[in-house]
DNA sequence: CTTGACCCTCACGTTGCGTCAGGTCCGATG
DNA sequence: CATCGGACCTGACGCAACGTGAGGGTCAAG
């Protein structure tokens, strides 16, 4: 049973707890969670230890409501309040982020729609139209993150080649053995000399399997440089599974120069 | 550094993890999840404990995947593979989640580009604007889940009521207020005769402030009625917030009857 | 002096895995 | 034959944003 507190008290403005997250439209819990996280802390306190929060507060706790209904982390609207980070630049990406969701949405309504017209033929939806949905989807998921490195041409090449030849799990099967049989041979032949004709060979293999991606485009080529050399700053789940050694590379690029 | 198992042993087409992780295009650790959660558990064990899957396993997961893809919680994907819950049922309902996600979503993003407007000329962004429009998306959904109650009729009707009449946290507390003091008052007379002015007085104040709600509509009360009728189905989070003494009820509906 | 509404601080539960840590198993190589 | 590197195993903790009690003070009214 909630029984409110009526009484106005018309020169401070001060709220309690219950008062005050009725008044911005959250739970107690979440005052609580924010203030522990250091977000909201109230600017009272009684002196029995309850939290006593004012009209500045409010203002506060209502910046916090409206960055989190744009979707940022608590974490970042603490670092946007502070002036830790530029508000306008985390829009900026948050904007991205969000246009993102939104295509995977459409596509998850878009697939729940056409598996309502399958089944109401069938008794079974068509779990293979699904399985090319998800995967272009979550394909294209892949290819996001890694947009920002390529120039408009490169894009549009890169799309063309898609549809060429389709990136299918099989496939990307066989790269991935591919490549990690080629680093595991460069790596074995770490001490040769580069200009070697087996590390020439071994340089030819390379070109290839790089060809293979880029389709032998110079555009695809620059962007697939700009993107390595900003490896630092990959998402890290990606990173780990392209850890190359150092050495390797090193190597390569040298054997690369001397068949110039 | 992967080196993936070349072996093609063409006959059974067994799969260690690694593979099949790769193929299906999820990650070993989920796979571990799938089967603590039964939801995918290995159709063949070697005997050194390590899982392995087959074309039927994979099969199966490629669903998993698909329902997940759709924004389906593991523990319903569960029900639906095990055939516990239909999945007509359950793709109609998911829709109109999705849908309401996407609402969310592009409330959002003409958020943020409202917002990015007002920030090119001040350097500080327009809090105000936005609080409109949060508190309109959130006060949308409060309505959202229970909008199958209204009849469309109904539902118009409220949503005319709602321009004339916007839905603000002073009036949320107000009414808050008045409910609640009606409440105890009627709990304060449960010993009195329905018929009695006391009672009638009381069973007044109940329509004036049901009335505030629906407007005196008689189809929106249909409605409230329906939503009342169906409390055990509430969202759990919601349905504590209006609990209401049985008796309390049961006097109200008494003294109403009393009076007509 | 006792309710009862309100407040406090722990502290565990939720969802879908990511990420070690510590140990086993297997094929290839010295 | 021993051993080394990969792949595999089973716990078990971590995360985000709170929800949900448990157990216990505070304060005004009766």
């Amino acid at each position: 049973m909630i029984v409110l507190e009526g009484g106005l008290k018309q020169k401070p403005m001060v709220y309690r707890i219950q008062e005050f997250a009725a008044l911005a439209g959250v739970t107690i819990r979440a005052l609580h969670h924010y203030d522990r996280l250091g977000l909201l802390k109230p600017s009272g306190c009684s002196n029995a230890g309850y939290r006593l929060y004012r009209d500045c507060d409010l203002a506060r706790l209502e910046q916090i409501v409206v960055l989190k209904f744009l979707g940022l982390p608590l974490k970042q609207i603490g670092r946007l309040l502070k002036r830790e980070s530029p508000l306008a630049d985390t829009l900026r990406r948050q904007q991205l982020v969000l246009a993102e969701k939104r295509q995977q949405l459409d596509a998850a309504i878009v697939a729940i729609a056409h598996a309502e017209r399958s089944m109401q033929s069938g008794r079974e939806p068509d779990w293979d139209a699904f399985k090319k949905i998800v995967r272009e989807i979550e394909m294209q998921n892949n290819t996001e993150w890694g947009r920002k490195y390529y120039s408009a041409e490169a894009q549009a090449k890169l799309a063309e080649l898609k549809k060429k030849q389709p990136w299918t799990p099989e496939l990307q099967a066989q790269v991935t053995k591919d490549w990690t049989t080629l680093l595991a041979d460069v790596e074995a032949a770490l001490g040769e000399d580069p200009a070697d004709p087996k590390a020439q060979a071994l340089a030819a293999r390379w070109r290839k399997l790089v060809d293979g991606f880029t389709g032998g485009d110079p555009e695809i080529q620059k962007g697939l440089n700009r993107m390595w050399a900003d490896k630092a700053n990959w998402p890290k789940g990606d990173a780990k599974r392209f850890q190359i050694n150092p050495a390797v590379q090193e190597f390569i690029v040298k054997a690369m120069k001397a068949s110039s």
